[in-house]
DNA sequence: GTCAACAAAAATATCGATATTAAACCGATT
DNA sequence: AATCGGTTTAATATCGATATTTTTGTTGAC
């Protein structure tokens, strides 16, 4: 006579069942680096910290597999997947691939509901930057949302299924080490000014120069994190 | 020591593990048709027939939830991926965008020991194809291997991991599109030639011709799809 | 000291049963 | 006839325990 009857919906874990919760709040660990790349993920610790059975953890874990979020290795149990700058920079032109090709679509097909929500998009991304310039620790996760709801509509009129799944997956990679960068204060970037110039090429319909910024883009968070790298080596080797 | 820690099993249906070999089977008797798309896939019915108990076909269809081969619902359970032409096109347009990109990329690289994998996989493909005109039935299994082998020795000197990851979704995906046209006995198609040209083109290291030619011959096999469709509909309208 | 063989110990994979939820049914009411 | 409520039935999601496999640790030989 366990007390849950009804499942508990406490925090940012939304999903209506428990797999989902489960696989929710793995997923977003994973993601904001509270589970470190390559870190061995034991059903019994994590079955202890969710209070779920352990096939339940098992499930959430398979479904992360496919997100390429964690690896499993015959026999021998669940890893977070493992992070490099080779695997960044590959992540990196492959995305931009995508991402390029869907903005191109979307601006070739995209009518006056898709400009409006880019428009609103935009808008919210740079009040919440401001806040981020106050409040850098706090305004964080709000910008990581609002950074992806901006990329999002920027590309939301392209009508191929199959770019926006392929987009999810490379974005929701690439987030991990966005964040990684992130919280190791990194070079400063105006990074509004590189979503302006986005936002501005899109909406005056010039696919050519919108795909080009938009790459460009991508590409500079590669050489953020190679920066902060190569930083990291220098500091422990004179350390 | 870099880990891709995806194990191969192309075609097979054994495994080490029981999930693993009942995902195998699973797999292929989707890719394959016997398990037709939309089909509902409750638990115990499969349970029954692998012989295995619920918590393990459970993970092994949520494995195949992350290749787009199931969907899964709420609480409502697991079903085959549905499948439409519309999809086919969407699928398509994004596997001639990566294949493309994959095989520009080897020919850039690619050096004599993946010059002389595509020699050898090329001439067991003919090997099958000429097979395939005596026997249409009892060679298809063989062909479709050795067609698969044959893309990817094509692709394999591509130095990009996840090209070749989403390039594996993709080619799945049509894999299960393709034996439903090849079942039904299409519209004739000289794919030998279509394959010797690209064959051609790729070891004289022609980009652009080869690029081409791989992209027709990936458009051709949606032709061949929506034709049989519409004489299909045509029949049911009729009869 | 290194190695191998073997015996605990730990972790994983798998099972069968139970709790929860959605679907099917069915009669009463408008 | 169509719709609504409540009840039964079927299916799913979840659990806790067991069977297997890997890892760890120890001892004895070389």
């Amino acid at each position: 006579m366990t007390d849950i009857a009804v499942v508990d919906r406490s925090g940012d874990t939304k999903g209506r069942t428990l797999i989902e919760a489960a696989y929710a709040t793995l997923r977003n660990e994973i993601i904001d680096g509270t589970l470190e790349p390559g870190a061995k993920l034991r059903t019994e610790e994590l079955r202890a910290r969710y209070d779920v059975s352990g096939s339940t953890i098992r499930e959430a874990l398979t479904r992360l597999l496919g997100e390429a979020l964690v690896t499993s290795e015959g026999q021998r149990g669940f890893r977070v997947a493992p992070a490099s700058l080779d695997d960044f920079r590959d992540l990196t032109e492959v995305r931009k691939l995508i991402e390029t090709e869907a903005l191109r679509q979307a601006i070739a097909v995209g009518g006056e509901p898709w400009e409006s929500e880019i428009v609103a998009a935009f808008y919210r991304l740079s009040k919440t930057e401001e806040r981020l310039r106050e409040d850098p620790a706090g305004a964080s996760a709000e910008f990581e949302q609002r950074n992806r709801d901006f990329h999002r509509a920027l590309i939301a009129a392209c009508p191929s299924p199959w770019l926006h799944r392929l987009h999810a997956l490379l974005y929701q990679q690439s987030e991990r080490y966005r964040r990684l960068v992130a919280s190791k204060r990194a070079i400063p970037r105006d990074v509004h000014a590189e979503h302006q110039g986005i936002f501005d090429a899109t909406l005056a319909r010039d696919s050519d120069l919108a795909v080009r910024l938009a790459g460009e883009h991508i590409e500079r968070s590669v050489l953020a994190l190679a920066t902060l790298l190569a930083a990291r080596d220098r500091e422990a080797a004179a350390g």
